[in-house]
DNA sequence: TTGTATGCGTTATCAG
DNA sequence: CTGATAACGCATACAA
């Protein structure tokens, strides 16, 4: 019997050959019943008995070299911080609605590990891959896509690929922050800027700058310190800003992670929030609610993001092919809390 | 042209054939080239040439269909939470560098999504699983160990099955931070428990019980308040534990989800911690740190959880195959801080 | 509806 | 080291 076989440890299943055989019907028949398609109700039941009987579980890389199709989509990820946990947890489950799973991959930064991620998902041959953009890759993802390997861009994107995006309003949610912010009488406001890299880093530096501007306040660039998306850069970029001549008396973070780490150097150096100074940040959390007098927040819409790209996905994958690419871009909510207040 | 070619608007992309054809050799030899074994230079040359020119991309399923390797790791869970995000980010990390990649699913805690992802990953051929156990799978995980996909458990344990086991001394760590709180005075300890089909959530209770009996303190039943994991099960908890005749003195939650939990309702319910209520939890997370005066916690080793789980998957994908399984048991520390504090 | 036969892209065997 | 060719497990066109 094949079910007993062993080849350098390595046991092989029963296949569809077997199951045919056991079952008494062709080959075909199996393939059909297989695929959801109508059997002879004898024959039907003859083959459910077999599969059990054998054990048999259905290779899907035979079959998708045949049909091209593998039901597996790449995800590709800088890291797995809140946000991009996040996204992931109703990513997953939208996308396993649909009968498909995730090949997730970490790439840390680093732009070697992007081509490496890159090249296997290629020969993996994915449906289709979800990632956040980051600007060295042109290359290797056009190549992606002349491979008709249908790309979604989310969180960062990259400018003049054939691919669909999934963006927020990161222009005009940090706009409106900083906005509330001026209301409350801050004309000193620092940041801490993402990767410039980034588009997502650029446009809420971009919405910063713009909102000072309109209300007659000089952009002072010193007062934007370059983080890292990271706490310790958060740390660092706070510290820079709190050794200024004239420190801010508001900071906006442009995510979680640097918010934190503006947080830990405030706390460390007997700084509060908001007597001493406000604070706010990108990206809502269920602690920033609780931390102290609440933290005012820009919270992104992440599971309206994941159904928006599981809609894009199954588009691209059922529809003819082809088709303009979409671009969609979601609101945030600003929430205010305690940790921005009104300067004398 | 093969390449462009194109099937109800799929483009089938160049093969090992195209490539040989191209090159001038035998497919033998692409094949080789592409395994990395030694071919002649001047075949080498025009080999990687004719792949330059065509594009040419390697596709994994059909090799996995001769090699039984699909160089993907199923990787599956009940959420994505603080944990778990950083295990797989850990995990992913850590796998990638020996060439492989994971296959993510999230259940949810469904059973039938659990059958459904084990259903996948056995079509997938994912050459190893690691996944946090879950009682009711035990069938099926038996399952594809007899199919030779190797498992291995971590976080919960699944008692009985042929698998690795990576896991952190739950026990100990409740044990050990009961007996501070009790050395700290306190007598009426609530607990947070997570759900008793999981391993983990039976031992930190039983470990919080060990230490209450050891030092001649009653277990009072109605101080165990059975949560879910998650944030609103922890506020319940403390709700239904800060309504009792005589409430604890300390809370300690089974993971961070539920302790943000009894942090909202003890926030919305004016009490103040740790003058009010000292507080502790399972899962160290960044922002522990600074809330308020720290709040006292488990911290679990993930990084080694996962180099862990790396090498006993190596280990099991390059052996001869069979070989006893392994069972790691990981220490954790506690982290004190200001939550915890002596009661008069 | 069913059976047959062919093809999918690789790897592996074995003779050169 | 190379070439030719038989698997691998499944889907599908075609004829019945």
């Amino acid at each position: 019997m094949r079910q007993t076989d062993r080849t350098a440890g390595k046991r092989r299943g029963a296949t569809i050959i077997d199951v045919a055989r056991v079952a008494d019907v062709a080959v075909g028949t199996v393939s059909r019943y297989l695929n959801g398609e109508t059997i002879r109700r004898s024959n039907r039941e003859q083959i459910e008995r077999a599969i059990q009987d054998l054990g048999y579980r259905r290779n899907a890389a035979a079959a998708s070299i045949r049909t091209d199709l593998t039901h597996m989509i790449g995800f590709l990820v800088p890291t797995f911080d809140e946000f991009h946990a996040r996204m992931l947890e109703y990513l997953a489950i939208s996308v396993r609605q649909t009968g498909r799973a995730l090949l997730t991959y970490c790439h840390g930064g680093d732009p070697r590990v992007v081509a490496e991620a890159l090249d296997f998902f290629a020969a993996q041959r994915v449906d289709a891959l979800v990632m956040d953009g980051t600007a060295e890759v042109y290359d290797r993802v056009d190549d992606l896509i002349h491979h008709d390997i249908p790309i979604i861009f989310y969180n960062n994107d990259v400018r003049g690929l054939a691919a669909d995006r999934v963006m927020v309003e990161n222009h005009r949610a940090s706009y409106r922050l900083i906005s509330h912010l001026i209301d409350l009488g801050h004309t000193r406001i620092g940041m801490l800027t993402g990767d410039p890299r980034n588009s997502s880093g650029i446009e809420r530096l971009a919405g910063y700058e713009q909102a000072l501007r309109d209300r007659g306040i000089v952009v002072d660039a010193s007062l934007a310190v370059r983080g890292n998306w990271r706490m310790d850069g958060g740390y660092e970029a706070t510290k820079r800003l709190m050794s200024l001549e004239s420190p801010p008396t508001a900071i906006f973070s442009a995510n979680y992670g640097m918010a934190v780490g503006a947080l830990s150097w405030l706390k460390e150096n007997g700084r509060h929030v908001p007597d001493d100074i406000s604070l706010a940040s990108f990206d809502d959390v269920a602690i920033f609610r609780l931390y102290e007098a609440g933290i005012t927040a820009v919270a992104q819409p992440v599971a309206s993001i994941a159904e928006t790209i599981t809609d894009i996905l199954v588009e691209r994958l059922t529809e003819p092919s082809g088709g303009a690419t979409r671009s969609v871009v979601l609101e945030c909510d600003i929430i205010l809390r305690g940790s921005t207040r009104r300067i004398t």
